[in-house]
DNA sequence: CTGAAAGCGCTAACAT
DNA sequence: ATGTTAGCGCTTTCAG
């Protein structure tokens, strides 16, 4: 028995100014051959009213929703966030709704977001797949049928244009760096083998390994601070067999450094540590931690961009260009050289 | 010379499948006296022409939008954005959609984020106010005419309910806890004395400094490295000045840390130092930083809460209650001590 | 159990 | 310069 509030009506302000309601829809979207008399009255009774145009109505007329999405694991983690911001600031320059979702990396809650968005009808999204090899992801994308554009990680058969990181040329300058440093026993610690982005990096540190004929020393199921920990640690009991840590994670950064300090060895005396992705205060702590830098602005930026281009451009773009047409766009990473690497500051 | 793509319409369901539209509607809102056989077929076409209801056509028949709004100072800040996680996972928990708008605590960014929210029709919305006192922003509310919940930070005049975390008591704790570890000069850095929590903390260092009958030492123009480097350095100038410091908010605690460290300032030795807000790694660095920890999580949580009870409560809500008549909802805070403070780990 | 038809609030021809 | 009117896609009486 919910009476829904009743918020005036463009009727009501009509009526109210004593004018058509095609006038106050004059006034309201641009004023446009309205003697300004008019004007001031119609103006007048949009404020006593309080006026606010109904969106939905504007929406069923059959127009722009000037409402785009955003699609990505988590509003909370900070890389993502960032770009939340970064792409909220440019909708609105292009006076546009941002509305962000979450999946939680997971393939249910992928597909309802994509499916919120269409439903409410967006010019178009941005999406970081939870998946990049999914086909299911690629088909929903595929009739989806307005302007998409992946982002940090690409889609597979390249049906929508992406914009990514270097992750693989980003992890193999990091590992040759601790090569170059002359440690020999690198291992590599993560988690989520199954992100894009991870397994590129992982390629990168393998790829740096095999080229100086070194051993790999992958570990893929560092999910928290106890199994980083606990594989450290082992590693440690054989001595000689652990010289530096690679980790292509935030948070397993900040756990295996933890982890060394906890088990009371000398960073990076006797073991170094290069971390993937920046982080605050990661050049607060001692040793300072060097990392992989990510170009998370212009990753978001070029996104954005890409996306209005493709809304305001060309409406040839109505449907995804021919599959794999698209090259993604990449951008460059770079080393943020501290002292875990073995650097001193200011003498690398 | 757009052609907004066009998708599927309930209406097209319905000659595919030879049904009327009455039925495929009933089919989409929980099936009700549907015939398995014509369920079936109508599912069917959905399936084959990849339907999807048009939101905005179902919110102009005028119910419910199942979509609710949070206005928050920045989506990039770790607090706000944890407690966008929160809320989005209650709003989806109710199948409701969560528009997330920032303000950056500018006035006329709060008005256009509350009016977009309006014109949206949300169903509520939570809000983070930039200035608690305004009563502009309190009769934009009162005319919102939806329920809404006010974040962190109170409404004047209290027309709405409110869900905040108690700055004064925490601050207050803090400041006695290194009065009680016989620090004499203790000074509070902070900025941004606009904003209500920031306030409220300033009070209760005052109160804690008045009552043990110490000087108060405080600056109010902090808002970056240099700032606080440089109000520091010139407290270190006169011997003896300095004890201790309290940092209000996040970024000042870490760039009060780093000046110290920087200017060769053994801490706690000479300097103490406790922070307001626990961050990443503030247990990791040397020493590890004591900090007021703030209930996030419970914060969000509540007021998601509150919200939705209006929501799907009582409909009289349609107004904001009788002024004056919502008493805040207060979550304590705890001091988190870990060894900046003086204490000693696992002896404080 | 199913269909026809009346709008929801707004914009855009088309009149005047 | 301004008013009239026909829908946009959907839900919902009200008949059948």
């Amino acid at each position: 028995m919910r009476k829904p509030r009743k918020l005036p009506t463009l009727h009501e302000v009509a009526k109210r100014a004593g004018v058509g309601t095609t006038t106050v829809s004059r006034v309201i979207n641009g004023v446009e051959h309205v003697e300004p008399q008019t004007l001031a009255r119609v103006e007048r009774a949009i404020k006593e009213l309080g006026y606010l145009p109904n969106h939905a109505a504007r929406v069923l007329k059959g127009h722009r929703t000037r409402t785009v999405g955003l699609v990505v694991p988590s509003i909370a983690d900070p890389f993502f966030s960032s770009c939340a911001e970064v792409l909220q600031g440019i909708a609105r320059r292009h006076e546009c709704l941002l509305i962000v979702m979450a999946t939680h990396n997971e393939k249910s809650m992928e597909r309802d977001a994509v499916n919120t968005l269409m439903q409410h009808r967006v010019d178009g999204f941005i999406i970081a797949p939870s998946d990049s090899e999914s086909g299911e992801l690629c088909s929903l994308l595929m009739r989806a049928s307005v302007p998409i554009v992946a982002l940090d990680r690409p889609v597979a058969g390249a049906v929508v244009p992406s914009v990514v990181a270097d992750n693989f040329v980003g992890a193999q300058h990091a590992t040759r760096h601790l090569i170059a440093h002359g440690y020999k026993k690198i291992a590599c610690l993560t988690g989520e083998m199954n992100l894009f982005t991870i397994r590129e990096r992982v390629r990168g540190y393998q790829a740096a390994m095999a080229a100086a004929n070194l051993k790999v020393l992958l570990h893929t199921s560092i999910h928290d601070y106890a199994s980083c920990e606990n594989a450290i640690a082992k590693m440690l009991r054989q001595p000689g067999s652990l010289d530096a840590v690679f980790t292509l994670k935030n948070s397993t950064t900040v756990d295996a450094f933890q982890a060394l300090l906890q088990l009371r060895v000398p960073v990076p005396q006797k073991v170094a540590i290069i971390g993937y992705d920046d982080f605050q205060l990661a050049g607060t702590v001692r040793p300072a931690i060097t990392v992989v830098q990510q170009p998370i602005q212009e990753l978001a930026q070029t996104a954005g961009q890409l996306l209005f281009r493709h809304l305001n451009g060309a409406a040839v773009s109505a449907k995804p260009a021919p599959t794999g047409t698209q090259k993604p766009v990449v951008l460059k990473t770079s080393l943020l050289i501290r002292e875990s690497c073995g650097c001193r500051p200011n003498q690398p």
